[in-house]
DNA sequence: ATTCGCATGTAAAAAGTTACATGATTTC
DNA sequence: GAAATCATGTAACTTTTTACATGCGAAT
């Protein structure tokens, strides 16, 4: 289970309440991990009992008060010893896969006008992703002096995690067109 | 919920055991599904109560008793009725990336050799499906009369579907290689 | 007036994982 | 003799999803 040390990450970023981190889980985080308010005010609570981070009541004018969660030590110590084990193999889950192989049974046709609308989505996940990078990371090549630019750790594994995601958008799109034209040769008419 | 319209899929492909199909579930149909036999069995005994699958009790020599599952009508249109709902966007889940954020607040170090390790089983795993492709789908190109060649839809979605996850796995390796050289900028040292 | 955003939760159901269990045959 | 493959399951547990619930302030 790592919805915990994904947390861990995220306050460790930047301490917040759960509707932050459960916002952050739609946005940014969301891109290589979702998690519902629900199941981060749990997990809060559970790593709150166990010692694992702070919280401290942040009083707010025209707000509900919230509460401001902190990575505490023992936190940080269970968050290390996570990163250090191997990485589980992950299990993979594409319905759209499973739909076009059950497409061969019902109607192949059918199934195009879906897959346009799906392309679409992730043609706009793409555009969020790009503006995103070029919003937090500009910097394109090595305009300034290369020694005068401090490397900082947390924004360059931020970025290539970012790239990550632009990848996977890439090569999707790149996917879609081809089951696109497979589902039109299979159906010529009209 | 798409394991039911999973198992449909696969049974239409061809009828079989629980156990076989949690042999599928392990190869081809792994790549875009995963699930233990735990699973499968239950899934199996729900579907057959149902009415969805049909089973029919094959005497074995040499062998244990096997329970032929095939989907029946109402199986059929409960997987015709689900293939014409919109597909769900996936949720993300890659521990990688969570890790790759957490190791601004530990060791970029020692994340290096797990990633190697990492790249290794996905470079592995391209070339399984490489190897299935030349095996279940030759005819590169176009050799022999083209109208002569009898357009088989599910052959033609299978391999789609296949050729999705080479895709996947290219990007995958590509990203990998841009994750390590980022890490081993950040530690210079040794 | 109603909707939207902030903020936190409970409860129940569905799905998935892990461990245990059995028993025959075939292969090393 | 041990290990692997075939074949099916139970039980307990964890995780995830879905639905419901509340209440305030700000904007339309």
């Amino acid at each position: 289970m790592a919805l915990d040390h994904a947390i861990l990450v995220s306050l460790l970023e930047k301490p917040g309440s759960g509707y932050e981190l459960a916002r952050r889980f739609e946005r940014s985080f969301g891109y290589f991990w979702t998690a519902t308010h629900q199941q981060i005010y749990r997990v809060l609570r559970r790593m709150e009992s166990e010692g694992w981070i702070d919280v401290r009541e942040v009083p707010q004018q025209g707000r509900p008060d919230k509460k401001e969660y902190s990575v505490a030590a023992p936190g940080r110590a269970a968050l290390s010893e996570w990163l250090h084990e191997p990485i589980a193999p992950e299990s993979v889950r594409h319905d759209l896969a499973v739909k076009i192989r059950g497409a061969a049974f019902d109607d192949p046709a059918a199934l195009i006008r879906e897959v346009e609308r799906y392309r679409q989505v992730h043609s706009e996940r793409l555009a969020h992703y790009l503006a995103g990078e070029a919003r937090d990371f500009p910097d394109p090549g090595a305009p300034g002096p290369l020694d005068a630019r401090p490397l900082d750790a947390g924004r360059e594994l931020q970025h290539v995690v970012l790239r990550g995601g632009i990848a996977y958008e890439r090569m999707t799109l790149a996917w879609l067109d081809d089951v696109l034209a497979t589902l039109r040769r299979l159906t010529p008419e009209r």
